[in-house]
Order: structure tokens, then C-alpha cells, then sequence
DNA sequence: TCCAGCACGTA
DNA sequence: CGTACGTGCTGGAT
């Protein structure tokens, strides 16, 4: 009856990572600061951090099915024997770095990663056994070493990792990487460093001669035998330093070759990757005070890897079902949670579903033709999907909800959403496809569906290998077992709340927002479009004559050809393809040149977005003359929502002909008047409840405009006495320091010297230090922890913090500052939206919510509820969180979103 | 046809 | 050298 399925195994090459142990470790351990990487005994750390996150780093991005790390044994080698100076510049090993090898080892063995040494020799001299082992076996080969000796044995399966800057970059030596640096072939290369010397191995080349000329000789003489053989033939300075110094050359050949034939334990074949010891991690982490590692290792190799059961591959049986035996098999099945996946059209209002599979884990799984269904059959699935009693698990859910809903379908019972669960456990992530989620958490390999359109009725539905029915069976099979490993994930994380009473929840708000739209006024939407149209062309003309020339005015290339060779202005700031021609910029060369050509493209660029705004709104209004936006809830990492197709958070308000837009958005046939309510200040307002300063929790509390409360206490004046100009400073610090904003962003934006700015922020922090202290501590947690928290609990981890890459940590660092700020506020609004759909239920309103803009809420008003729906939603936003100041929620109501805005 | 880069709208 | 997003255009690569 059943049917396999066979998973797909990994056909490609077996792929060895081999690991210069100490030369990397020293490497992190300059490229990591010492002081902050200590523990609280005072044990350095800042190598073994450093060495180990790269080592994660490697596994997770090359993906080798087997590893070993080499290192250096004892202090003396066959080579220190020839030559007891050598490596000589390496006796002063610095204090804090000794002490750290062991301390790798430890780790190492924890995560089950071989790791060799071998008295008299080096780890080079290992890693060239091996590497020369496994390309004789046909396995590739990746060496990670910051010993350029091992360039030598780079070949067509063998590449040399060798690091840049730090040990988070390490570039790819190749053996055209290997010719294009410096211009030798990979084997001869330890020829070339005989000539030119190796400081850092304290062996001397022939003075005089560079890597330029020893390549030059090798390639003129084609090797380093024929060079000293008729080094007499090599004229001037350079070959008279070369006759003088042929035994220094010698010398260092005979020790820079490495040896391939050391006697080893193992083989390449017993090197395989193995499944960690996550106890014994915990255990040394713990002790090297690692939180952030262990989080960001255990998030990487999830717990599903030790489970030796959970194959690469997965049997589906797919029953075949005769008509009108649906019922049954839910009967037989529904104890436990089903997974649930449907191939379809997700489209708010519009969308389409053709075929659905429903399974029990890989026990037992069915796969639906929805177009050719038996009523009987279409019953037994509609009670089912409609019972909030009967479990299910699905992959965003969102979606299946609205493909269902085109054949009429509701869908209820929703106990757990696989990406959803995803989105919280790695909320940095940009897809959750079920497939990748299958293949990383399961090692399991899902066939992707045919998304291209369902070709109503000649599904293959039929039970057979590779039948799109199949592949849906495979997927709503994976659903269960996948769930099952993300419940365990949340756990770590402290975030099953987070999906059951808040995400899981909002989905099904969100599903309602997105299908109900929003009512739009087309007429007065067609003439926006005509008049920013005829804007656009005016503009354009006017440019155009200015200059004497029609350029693309939309072209930042042409523009630039116009602005800085035709019009020799002075060059605005540098980008990657020349000189911004953004609007500040322009706006700044205006002041400087008053050149009209300016004027009329900036105008051009207004008329042009707006009309392009409008053009986009008119194309997505509906049937039903409203338009359905996509809210996406797994796409900021932070936890707001984003919406899309079109995006109706970005409609203009701060000029007056973007507002003019928002008019066309109007209350819905059989309802009163749209209602806005939006919270003010809310970031202020959570970074004073986190940061718990007096003086801003003051600045609530009496009520007085924030920005000039503050403005009085920086600048020591009267509240009254705050002009505008100080009070749009204090705005615009405020704000940027909920981002991370430095003095020199703050000069840059305020147009002021970066020393004013800084005394600026000084007054500030003065006058509210709690904000200062909140601020740098945030940071220091987050990296203590490797992740940021929300007021609720969701996280964001941000390995970077600990990047010796200082761009990358910076960034991190501003992240770090602002997720727990913009994320607390997403969280608080996702809170109010449940409250208010689930009191407009309860009341049996008619009431609905439409839109949300990250501080707003816009519903549409049922007749006669107006009052009662203001006071509902007043308090349901108001009391979404218990902060350390108020809530404060302002609303207006109104005929379109511009009346009913405030 | 796809992609990177630019520009710009919102909170 | 201020966070979080989505969209549309250009121009070069494919």
C-alpha cells in the first residue's frame, strides 16, 4: 500500500579541514583585545575565543565531513637541530598567551575534534602527512594556517585558508591565488622563501632580494637547484649577494621543506567529523566564562545532530485513500498533532490552494487533490482543518490560512508553526523555507513543490515516486519532527511563550488585517497620478533647458556626468561609483551654487516618487476596490512586522503632497470612519523604563512636551526658554542615541562640529546618566550573553560583538543598542493588537483592525461604535505593558487616513 | 533576465 | 561613522 520515499544523500566528496593549532591560536590571540577576554580568576582567554569561534566559523561555512587540528610538540625539532636559531624570534612567547594552547585542547576534545602532535616535529609537518594522505584518497583538502610553508602543498584539492586580518577573514590560497601573489608555482614557493627569508621563523634570506626577484630568478632559471648551480650568471648587486649567501639559501631550504611521511596514529579515513559532547562543552565553557560561544555553537549545531537516529534520509508511507475514507483516517490519526502543508497561492483575498497533504509524523500521510475532492471527503476536511480541538502543525501559517480560505476552508487548531518557531529561535535569518529548516535541523532533504501554478486538474497526485503528491506528504511529515526539535530550541531559549501567546496569535490577527485591506478612493487616486505626473514633466522639462541637454534625470551615472564635468560642482560625498547625488546632497550644493538645475531635479525626484507611489497603490487595489497588504512577521530581526506587496508603512506624511496620499485611503462602505491610534514616544518612553533614569522617567511623568523637558535640563534653561532650534537638536539626539548614534553621526546630521556634538551629548549624559549607564551596559551584556533581550523576552544574538573585525563589531555593537529598544516596542504593540481583537470579539463589535505602522494602529469603525471602540482601544494599547512611565496613546478618527491622523 | 548599487519613503 | 524595513530604477553582466 505505502509508498517510499527516498531521502537524497550527500554525493560530494568527503572534505578534510585541517588546522594549524598554535599558528592560528596565536594569530587570535593578536587579533582579540586581552583585556576583555579574560575570566574572572584572570585567566586570558582572548586566544582560545578567538581560535574556537573560528573554528565554528569553519565548520558551519565549509561543512567538512572530517577535521583535525595539529600542533607544535616540544621546543625542539630535527629542524632546531640543524639550524638552533631557528624560529628563535618565537622564545618570547607573551605571558597571557601561554597557558591558552591547553585550554583549546580541552575544548577540542569536547567537540570530539582529533587534535595531534608529535615530538621532533612540527604541526606543518603533520598537516602535510595528512593533507598528502587524503589527496591521495580523493578526499579535498582546506589547511587553516598562518604558516606560509604551507603554501607548498596547495594544489587542485588542496587549499591553504591563510589568515588576513585576524582570524575571521582568512583568504582562499588556491593554486592560481598562490600564482597570482607571488608569481611562483605552489611547490615552488618554499624555494622562494629560502631566497627571501621568513622573519617570523627568524631564517634569513639573501639580503637585497625580495619576492619579486626570487620569482623572477625561478621562473628565468625554472628552479632554485639551477639557480645556485649557475648563480654566476645572475648579474649585479642582487646576484653578487647571492653568491655570498648560497649556504644561508640552502639551509633554509632544507628546513622549510616539510615532511609528508611522519608517522601518525591516525589516517585522514579516522579523522571524521563526530557529534559533540555538549556536556562537556558546557563544562569548559562554564569555566572559560564563554556564554556567548556556547549559545552561538549550540544554536549552530542544534541538539538534533547527537540524535543518532535521525537518518539523512526519511520513508513517507502515502496512503491510498479510496474517496470518502478521509474521515476515517483522521479518526485513526488525530491523537497527536498533524502536520499540515498545502500547495497553493498564498495572496491575501485572491490566493488559491490545489492540493494539501496532511501526515502523522512519516507513519502515515495523505495527499489531497482539493480540486477533485468527494463531498463526503470535503466534510471530513472541513471539520477537521475548522476543530480548534484537533491539533496541527503547519509552516506559516499565515499563509496556509489564506490558501485555504479561497476554497473556503477555515483553518483552527494551529499548536505550533514551524516558522514562526524558527523566526524566534534565529530571528537574523532572512527565509525559514521548510526545506532548509528540514535539511539543517533533520538532515533531512525535502524535494521542492512546483510553485509555478497548479494546472487545475491534472495533478499528479497519484501515490508514486516523485508525484507532487509525495513531495507535499514529505513536507507535512517533516513538520511534526521538526517541531518537536524547534520546541527544544525555544526551550533553550526561553521562548515558548513568545510563539504560543504572542506570534501564534497575532498570525490569526494578521490573517484578518490582511484579508479585510483597506478601502481606497481610485477617482481621486487617478488624478494624484495625473498631477504628479504633469510635476514630473514640468521638472524635467525645466531641467532639461537649464542645461541644454535631456539626460535620464533618474540616473545617478548621467547625473553625475551633469553635476561634476558639465557644471564642475564641487564633489559631494564619495560612494563606490563616485559622488552621492542624494537628496542632502543636492540640497547642500543648491546652497552652495544656487544653480536652478538643481531645483527642478529635486523637484523632479519629489514628483516622480510620489507618482510612483501612487502608481504602485493603484495597481494593487483589488477587486473589492481595497488593498491587501503581506504582513511579513519573520523578516526583522528586531520583531516588528514589515508589510509588503505594496508596503503600506512607508506612505509619505511629512510633506504636504505626500499627505495627499493618505487621503486616498478611506473608510469602507458599511463602516463610520476610520480611526488611527498611535503611541507617542514609545521608544523614549521604553529606553527610560530600561535605562531607569530619574530624570527622563520624570520627563513622563509631568507631562510636559518630552523634547522640550529634556532641552531645558541639557541646556540649562527655562522649559519655556527652549527655542525650536534647541529642541530639534535634543529631538534628534534623543532619537540617535536609541541607535548608537556617535558625536561624529550626530555632527554630520545636526551640520555642527563634532566637538560641539560632543559636548552636546556630554550635557546630555550629565543630566541623565542613567541613559549613559544603561547604554554601555546593554553592550557589555549582550556580550557577556551573545544576545539581546526585549522586555518580553525575544532575543537577538549577535556573534559580532565579539569580531576583532572592528567594522563588524561596531555594527553589532549599534544593533546591540537599538534591538532591545525598537523590539520591546514591537512586542508592546503586538500585545495591543491581540487585546484589541480579542475585546472587539468578545463585545461583538463590527470593528476591525486594518493596518499597522510599527506606533499605529489604523481600524476601520462600525456604526455607532465610535466611543466605545476609542475608550477600547485607548486602553487595550495603554495597557499592553507595565512600564516604569505611562503609555501614552493618542487617536483621531476621520473619513481617510490623512483626516483620521493626528 | 538577473543582480548590485543607489535613492528614498516610513517608524 | 544612526536602527529596522520595501520598492523601483539604472546599468552592467549574463
Amino acid at each position: 500500500m505505502g509508498d517510499r520515499f527516498a531521502g537524497v544523500t550527500d554525493t560530494s566528496r568527503p572534505r578534510l579541514l585541517l588546522i594549524d593549532g598554535h599558528s592560528m591560536a596565536y594569530r587570535a590571540f593578536f587579533a582579540l583585545p586581552v583585556d576583555k577576554f579574560s575570566t574572572t580568576s584572570g585567566q586570558h582567554t582572548n586566544a582560545v575565543h578567538g581560535f574556537i569561534s573560528m573554528l565554528a566559523t569553519l565548520l558551519r561555512v565549509e561543512e567538512p565531513t572530517h577535521v583535525a587540528v595539529a600542533f607544535d610538540a616540544g621546543s625542539t625539532t630535527f629542524r632546531t637541530e640543524a639550524l638552533p636559531s631557528y624560529k628563535g624570534t618565537r622564545d618570547a612567547t607573551p605571558e597571557p598567551f601561554k597557558g591558552q594552547v591547553p585550554l583549546i585542547k580541552e575544548v577540542l576534545e569536547a567537540m570530539h575534534v582529533p587534535h595531534l602532535e608529535k615530538d621532533n616535529f612540527e604541526a606543518d609537518d603533520i598537516l602535510a602527512t595528512l593533507s598528502s594522505q587524503a589527496d591521495a584518497l580523493g578526499m579535498e583538502v582546506l589547511v587553516c594556517s598562518g604558516d606560509r610553508d604551507s603554501l607548498q602543498f596547495v594544489n587542485e584539492n588542496v587549499t591553504v585558508l591563510y589568515p588576513v586580518k585576524g582570524v575571521s577573514e582568512l583568504a582562499r590560497m588556491t593554486p592560481e591565488a598562490v600564482r597570482t601573489k607571488y608569481g611562483v608555482e605552489p611547490h615552488q614557493y618554499p624555494e622562494l622563501a629560502a631566497l627571501v627569508g621568513e622573519t617570523s621563523d627568524n631564517l634569513p634570506g639573501v639580503p637585497g632580494v625580495g619576492p619579486k626577484t626570487a620569482a623572477k630568478w625561478i621562473n628565468q632559471f625554472g628552479s632554485l637547484e639551477q639557480i645556485l648551480d649557475r648563480s654566476d650568471e645572475i648579474k649585479g648587486k642582487a646576484g653578487e649577494s647571492l653568491r655570498e649567501h648560497l649556504d644561508v639559501v640552502r639551509l633554509n631550504r632544507q628546513l622549510n621543506h616539510l615532511l609528508t611521511d611522519v608517522e601518525l596514529p591516525f589516517g585522514p579515513d579516522d579523522l571524521k567529523v563526530q557529534p559533540w559532547d555538549r556536556e562537556a562543552m558546557s563544562t569548559v565553557f562554564d569555566a572559560l566564562q564563554f556564554r556567548t560561544l556556547r549559545e552561538r555553537l549550540f544554536a549552530m549545531h542544534p541538539a538534533a545532530d547527537d540524535d543518532e537516529n535521525v537518518g539523512p534520509s526519511v520513508d513517507v508511507t502515502l496512503e491510498d485513500l479510496a474517496p470518502g475514507l478521509l474521515e476515517a483516517w483522521f479518526a485513526e490519526h488525530d491523537q497527536r498533532p498533524l502536520g499540515l502543508d498545502v500547495a497553493g497561492r498564498p495572496v491575501p483575498a485572491g490566493g488559491d490552494a490545489w492540493a494539501l497533504a496532511v501526515a502523522d509524523g512519516p507513519a502515515s500521510a495523505v495527499a489531497l487533490d482539493l480540486t477533485d475532492l468527494s463531498d463526503d471527503d470535503d466534510r471530513a476536511l472541513g471539520d477537521w482543518l475548522s476543530d480548534p480541538t484537533r491539533p496541527k502543525v503547519v509552516h506559516g501559517g499565515k499563509s496556509v490560512w489564506h490558501e485555504l480560505a479561497s476554497r473556503g476552508y477555515s483553518l483552527e487548531g494551529v499548536v505550533f508553526d514551524t516558522e514562526l518557531a524558527a523566526y524566534l529561535c534565529f530571528p537574523d535569518q532572512r527565509s525559514y523555507d521548510l526545506g532548509d529548516l528540514a535539511e539543517r535541523h533533520l538532515h533531512r532533504e525535502l524535494t521542492p513543490l512546483d510553485t509555478s501554478n497548479g494546472d487545475q486538474g491534472a495533478l499528479d497526485l497519484a501515490v508514486g515516486e516523485d508525484s507532487e503528491g509525495g513531495r507535499l506528504a514529505v513536507r507535512a511529515a517533516a513538520l511534526t519532527d521538526l517541531a518537536e526539535v524547534l520546541r527544544g530550541e525555544l526551550g533553550d531559549r526561553s521562548a515558548e511563550s513568545l510563539l504560543t501567546d504572542l506570534e501564534l496569535p497575532l498570525s490569526a490577527v494578521l490573517v484578518h488585517m490582511e484579508r479585510h485591506g483597506i478601502a481606497m478612493d481610485v477617482d481621486y487616486l487617478r488624478e494624484l497620478e495625473q498631477h504628479f505626473g504633469e510635476l514630473v514633466a514640468g521638472a524635467a522639462g525645466a531641467a532639461y533647458e537649464v542645461i541644454g541637454r535631456e539626460v535620464n534625470l533618474g540616473s545617478p551615472k548621467q547625473l553625475q556626468e551633469v553635476l561634476f564635468e558639465q557644471l564642475e560642482m564641487p564633489k559631494t560625498k564619495k560612494i563606490k561609483t563616485g559622488y552621492t547625488t542624494d537628496a542632502a546632497a543636492l540640497a547642500d550644493l543648491f546652497v552652495k551654487t544656487e544653480h536652478p538645475f538643481l531645483k527642478f531635479l529635486l523637484e523632479h525626484r519629489d514628483s516622480t516618487r510620489l507618482r510612483q507611489t501612487v502608481e504602485g497603490l493603484l495597481k494593487s487595489v483589488a477587486d473589492d476596490g481595497r488593498i491587501h497588504t503581506t504582513f511579513q512577521q519573520t523578516i526583522a530581526a528586531t520583531g516588528r512586522l514589515s508589510s509588503t506587496e505594496p508596503n503600506l508603512q512607508n506612505i509619505p506624511i511629512r510633506t504636504e503632497a505626500g499627505r495627499r496620499i493618505r487621503r486616498a485611503f478611506v473608510v469602507g462602505d458599511g463602516y463610520e470612519t476610520l480611526l488611527t491610534a498611535d503611541y507617542s514616544q514609545i521608544e523614549m518612553r521604553i529606553m527610560a523604563h530600561l535605562s531607569g533614569d530619574e530624570g527622563l522617567i520624570e520627563a513622563f511623568r509631568t507631562g510636559e512636551d518630552l523634547h522640550n523637558y529634556v532641552g531645558s535640563r541639557v541646556f540649562q534653561v527655562e522649559t519655556s526658554a527652549v527655542t525650536p532650534a534647541m529642541r530639534s537638536k535634543i529631538k534628534a539626539m534623543s532619537y540617535g542615541l536609541a541607535y548608537g548614534l556617535s558625536s561624529f553621526g550626530l555632527s554630520n546630521q545636526l551640520n555642527i562640529d563634532v566637538k560641539e556634538a560632543s559636548k552636546l551629548m556630554e550635557d546630555y549624559f550629565t543630566r541623565f546618566g542613567g541613559v549613559r549607564t544603561y547604554l554601555a551596559g546593554v553592550v557589555d551584556e549582550a556580550r557577556a550573553n551573545g544576545y539581546t533581550a526585549t522586555i518580553m523576552g525575544r532575543r537577538r544574538y549577535l556573534p559580532d560583538l565579539t569580531s576583532d573585525n572592528r567594522q563588524r563589531r561596531e555594527m553589532a555593537e549599534r544593533m546591540a543598542l537599538n534591538a532591545p529598544i525598537q523590539g520591546s516596542a514591537a512586542d508592546i504593540i503586538k500585545v495591543a493588537m491581540l487585546g484589541v481583537e480579542k475585546e472587539i470579539a468578545v463585545r461583538g463589535l463590527k470593528s476591525r483592525l486594518l493596518l499597522q505602522v510599527h506606533d499605529e494602529l489604523i481600524l476601520e469603525v462600525g456604526h455607532g461604535e465610535l466611543e466605545e471602540l476609542t475608550a477600547l482601544v485607548r486602553e487595550q494599547m495603554g495597557s499592553a505593558a507595565d512600564l516604569r512611565v505611562p503609555l501614552d496613546v493618542s487617536v483621531g478618527t476621520g473619513s481617510s487616513w490623512h483626516d483620521a491622523g493626528h
